[in-house]
DNA sequence: CGGGACGTTGACTCAAATCAATAACCGTGG
DNA sequence: CCACGGTTATTGATTTGAGTCAACGTCCCG
């Protein structure tokens, strides 16, 4: 307990220098952080005696550069991030779009550099937690080990969720399914999972589905004329949740032996070829 | 320390159960866990004092279904086993294979029950480490706190490679990425980098790699007869590994503002269109 | 006002999905 | 032993969806 303390104030005097004079911790501490994870907080007496760095990032702005030494990891208290890696030919692969809750940095536990770029598509914040203090912590204050491990665990869950995206054969599939995820998500933070402000660009959006960004764009009219959402630019509405998710079922070809029908994209993909305008859309009712 | 000893005893008592009268421990310790995962070992008497189960799991068989409640998590400790989720329409979607020292079922910790399912390749080993124990493990055996955290990462790891897989434009680019990657696992479990035997079949290629089997197939003849790999069914050998990275650099249309040359990989395709028979390449010499 | 970033739409091309046929292999059982 | 069905792998023919190139409109910021 004693060792707690010394421990957190020694984690504040190192990371002072890291966070170039940004952001100065308003007295949050572990137990704030535990909280925005949503892990089950244990000795919340404890979680709130141990200071907790935090960083502010305007949008724009970049966390970790990739190869950067691994220092730290993070927590996404407020806003959104993008994280990303740059190729030798200097194309920009997004990995996954990070919201709050969840751990950013994680990936580089493992290694000496973090592996990927982490920058912010909006004013956010995020807990630091340096890296030497993620062993010292896990060991005295419990909580914290069983947040990581979920944080982690659930960092896990996203990146094979970003695997079924990109695994869906049609682009406009792919961009259904990202917006239902998207929108369970936002459901999660507490937001409108109908209505919601796209917080990334076409560009970006076209390189986590794996398409072209025009491919995006005619995907987006491509689902609004079926009648299952709303665009305008960045602003997007679902208007037919059912048939989103049913749309976004889509799947290539079945495994053999399994005899079911046609995909229900290619099908209503076909139909709706003909059609002029947006109709009405009546999905596999 | 005698609490460590208590924990693992019930450790064993929980779990024969689970192990559906397969596995029993043969003398197997915590000690030989983190071995086979590369973490630094802290206190190796302590952790050669705490027991830990092992299950066998034979070609085909399945260690977790999908769905099913999470009870425990993997680490492999020999042989391949297969990540993967079934659809609504019976589509099988690969997510990953794991070989020795990989975590399985991290993804699970988030949440009640396993994402996905996983069965063994080949004939199989792991350690289990049951749920529960888990957390008090964490803090017993700071060593396996260390050790967990590493292989989540490196889980996470993969499964951004993995989309660095499905990110690339043209197949043959895909499996060269593969194929690279596999390489260098092989290589860290101290197996030829450069000869090795697929465990998995062309189907469940394709669906890792996100493309019909049929390309597959043609995109490994595609790279033999560039001259880059020989294939024989499920045999491989690498035989210009420089020219197979240089290969797997191709990348889709570069971000713009960046004029670089067009990507390696069509030109190459495009060159290698014309030629009849193997032809010795020589790229970007 | 002009330059730049972003988004949409159209036209054209081509790589991969799909459909189909064949070959090789394997375990089973006559 | 071979015949048989089942699975797997390869290759060919055809179609089509998405990449690419290009033009255009909008918005914002200097």
């Amino acid at each position: 307990m004693n060792n707690t303390l010394q421990l957190a104030e020694q984690s504040v005097r190192t990371t002072l220098g890291q966070t170039q004079g940004q952001g100065r911790s308003p007295g949050l501490t572990m137990l704030d952080l535990l909280q925005v994870t949503g892990a089950p907080v244990g000795d919340a007496h404890q979680a709130a005696q141990v200071p907790v760095l935090t960083r502010r990032v305007h949008a724009g702005e970049s966390l970790v550069h990739e190869g950067s030494p691994a220092e730290a990891i993070f927590f996404v208290c407020a806003g959104t991030f993008k994280v990303f890696c740059t190729d030798v030919n200097g194309y920009e692969q997004i990995l996954s779009f990070a919201l709050r809750g969840e751990v950013l940095g994680f990936d580089a536990l493992c290694m000496e550099s973090h592996p990927t770029a982490i920058t912010a598509l909006e004013d956010s914040s995020v807990f630091v937690v340096l890296r030497n203090d993620v062993f010292h912590l896990s060991q005295v204050v419990p909580a914290f080990s069983q947040a990581l491990q979920r944080a982690g665990s659930l960092s896990l869950v996203r990146s094979r969720d970003q695997v079924g995206l990109m695994a869906a054969v049609a682009s406009e599939v792919r961009l259904a399914r990202f917006l239902i995820q998207l929108s369970q998500r936002m459901a999660h933070c507490g937001q409108s999972p109908r209505r919601f402000h796209l917080r990334m660009g076409r560009r970006e959006l076209a390189s986590l589905l794996g398409v072209a960004h025009e491919t995006v764009s005619r995907s987006f009219t491509a689902l609004a004329s079926w009648g299952l959402i709303e665009v305008s630019d960045r602003e997007v509405e679902i208007r037919d949740m059912d048939g989103l998710q049913a749309f976004a079922r889509s799947t290539r070809r079945p495994a053999e032996g399994i005899h079911a029908e046609r995909s229900v994209g290619k099908v209503m993909r076909r139909s709706m070829a003909g059609r002029r305008q947006g109709a009405v859309l009546r999905l596999a009712a």
